[in-house]
DNA sequence: GCAAAAGTGTTGTTTTTACACCCATGA
DNA sequence: TCATGGGTGTAAAAACAACACTTTTGC
């Protein structure tokens, strides 16, 4: 009973999921930012961006704060993944709570050290981390079927057939247009706006995400102080 | 940076929900066992069954084990809950991985130390134990509604009545016996057996669950080899 | 026979799905 | 004017919900 629990040290990793358009009219593909590691172990591979959870910081906020060192960005969304403590997952005991993100096209930024990846097709990772972007891709995918996150991907103002591409990249699948559309005009969660995207043919209708309305359902975490994000 | 990490500590803890009928004929109703502290802090009030996580066992691991030496008890469903880290959570810094759990009623003993409490109705909790309560049942009224969980807490057989009883005990809600039947039989998760349960009035066949199919999608965590619970 | 729970049938409503069709614009 | 994606209409299919009704037992 009560072993070394001292050699036990505590990470805060976190998965960011955002989209890339190749070119301008192709479909956007599922993309996360990684951090080559500079040192041993698994020195020279690409890992998930993380750290040490401080004496003095809640998880949320070293989750937030990791994420901000290590890759500059600020996520429009932010959600605990799972706890990883498999006793071999690294050569010292570590356990990672991680934690994954939505981040929408204007808040990329590029940073030193940081690589984009195909969600689809990335190198192998270091420590258990390839196994830990399959789940967080999993709950994604589940997650896009019964809240509203996808607009957690999309600027402020989006065309329905953006936010369609959206859900097609995350599902990998085709969308019926037309049922897609009265899908979402009956949730009410979206705003339309009087201002329209030019420059393919017929002009789409401009919305707006209603803020009103939650990206997701957190159930009685939502009223806790620390989980407090944006 | 990187401050003083090694302060932190790392627990496991279990929320485990089985069914208790008060008398025969009753509607049956969510309980949990908690066990009560003998040290501070919060000597004498109730708390999740638990302990520390050791230096050299997996979280699932960890999870079986705290629960099998405060309680005795062996669950026939167990996952992962969440992780709570709030710095004020306890005196020392404790990040707690909390699992959650479901028991079968022949696998319900009685130990010393335990007891069991209605979960509409709890005493308060040591360290921040009702809100990770709140949480476990919000999760369990969530995954009653897209999987099989309910059956984790019946035993091999049962009649359709009293599974839908679970549901109800669950959703806080009655459900039509009809269509509850249809719902459960085009899921073809049951298999009739040629037995029956008497007593009341028409006799109700029994059912046994299906193996084949998992109680819930737990998608690529099913296939880690740390995750094998049962 | 009667009460009560087991189990079946029927019907109307809502949601999903497929797809035909019109509209507005750039080239 | 034509190709293309934006946007509307419609109808069949499936899922859901409400509730009447028949069956089988204990008393």
């Amino acid at each position: 009973m009560d072993p070394e629990v001292e050699d036990i040290r505590v990470a805060v990793s976190t998965v960011i999921f955002s989209l890339r358009t190749p070119r301008p009219g192709d479909a956007p593909a599922v993309v996360l930012p990684l951090v080559k590691r500079t040192r041993d172990p698994f020195e020279g591979l690409w890992a998930l961006p993380g750290g040490w959870l401080g004496a003095c910081e809640g998880l949320d906020a070293a989750a937030s704060r990791t994420l901000g060192e290590t890759t500059g960005l600020a996520p429009s969304y932010l959600e605990q993944l799972y706890a990883f403590g498999a006793v071999d997952r690294s050569p010292t005991r570590v356990v990672s709570i991680v934690y994954w993100a939505l981040l929408r096209p204007e808040e990329v930024s590029d940073v030193e050290n940081v690589g984009w990846f195909d969600a689809a097709d990335l190198p192998r990772l270091a420590f258990d981390h390839n196994e830990i972007v399959d789940y967080a891709l999993w709950r994604l995918r589940n997650k896009v079927g019964y809240s509203r996150i996808a607009h957690g991907l999309l600027a402020d103002e989006f065309t329905l057939a953006e936010l369609r591409e959206v859900y097609e990249a995350i599902l990998d699948r085709k969308l019926d247009p037309a049922n897609f559309r009265r899908q979402v005009d009956t949730s009410a969660t979206l705003i339309p706006t009087d201002r329209f995207r030019t420059g393919s043919h017929r002009p789409a209708r401009l919305y707006r995400y209603n803020r009103d309305v939650e990206l997701a359902d957190r159930g009685p975490l939502s009223r806790s102080p620390e989980t407090s994000v944006r």
